[in-house]
DNA sequence: CATGATAACGCAACTCAGTTGCATTTGTCA
DNA sequence: TGACAAATGCAACTGAGTTGCGTTATCATG
């Protein structure tokens, strides 16, 4: 908690960013958070604060964040853009139709680089990012089915 | 033309839809188009037709044919759904981040596929499809940067 | 500590994609 | 031809995200 404190004050003040009390709630949540999160849920989590947080306050301070290159967005498939800190290596999800569990993967992307590479050469486009995301059915939810 | 009205209708009679101008000329779009298409595109285009088209019909539509397995949909980072035929092999696109041309690619999977399963063994999750985009500038928009 | 510049904020009104309920029209098949 | 289900239009709604504008809070500077 102190520590996060702290690790969050130095992201801050590298970045020429106040600190104020949204900022560092949404920058805690990140830091604990397993999963990528989404406006709403970072609302829901806001609003025990005294006196809430607007969304619009959210909205801007998100697009500040991914400006610093601080956090940076995931699409999984509905129509919510999800956030994730982006001091976390680039990576994948696996993502549970059923539950909508979320699951960070590391795999070897030689081969798909390697692909992507050759592609690219061959179309003349040249390739900034790609987003790779696989949905499929968590352990609990295939036994229910 | 004369041949795709009987492809389609072929399509419709397998699938217990009933024939109507509506998804005539649906079909028709996305048998011509090299595109994903979204549902404003749609719209547009069938506004041409005489009396044009509501929304919400399409929307039904849609949800209709992806229902038989006719069409599917793509995700390409904006707020949209895509829909394109699901007829199509799977595969991937490439999107120009600045003219949002759309091009379809067909990369060879094998080692994704290994991967996907060394993964889906580890973490005992069910992988029942994956979405796979490539993000970059296409040749023209490299040039006017 | 005081204070001014400006970053951050709240609010209300808006856009845009997609959805729902309900009444009407249309396609199909007997 | 008529009955019945499927398809359609319309209006009102939802939920995510945006915009303009006036107010408040942070922080460097003196
Ligand atoms: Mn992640
Ligand atoms: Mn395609
Ligand atoms: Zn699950
Ligand atoms: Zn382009």
């Amino acid at each position: 908690m102190k520590q996060y404190t702290e690790e969050i004050m130095d992201i801050l003040k590298a970045n020429n960013l106040r600190m104020t009390k949204t900022r560092m709630a949404l920058m805690m949540m990140f830091l604990k958070s397993e999963e990528p999160l989404s406006v709403s849920e970072m609302l829901e989590a806001l609003s025990s604060m005294k006196r809430g947080v607007n969304k619009t306050t959210v909205y801007r301070e998100l697009e500040q964040l991914q400006l610093k290159g601080i956090i940076s967005t995931v699409q999984l498939g509905d129509r919510k853009q999800y956030y994730e800190l982006a001091s976390r290596d680039h990576h994948h999800h696996l993502i549970c139709l059923e539950c909508k569990q979320i699951e960070d993967i590391d795999m070897n992307e030689e081969k798909l680089l390697a692909e992507e590479k050759k592609m690219s050469r061959k179309k003349g486009f040249v390739i900034l990012r790609h987003s790779l995301e696989f949905f499929g059915l968590c352990k609990q939810c295939q036994c229910q089915e």
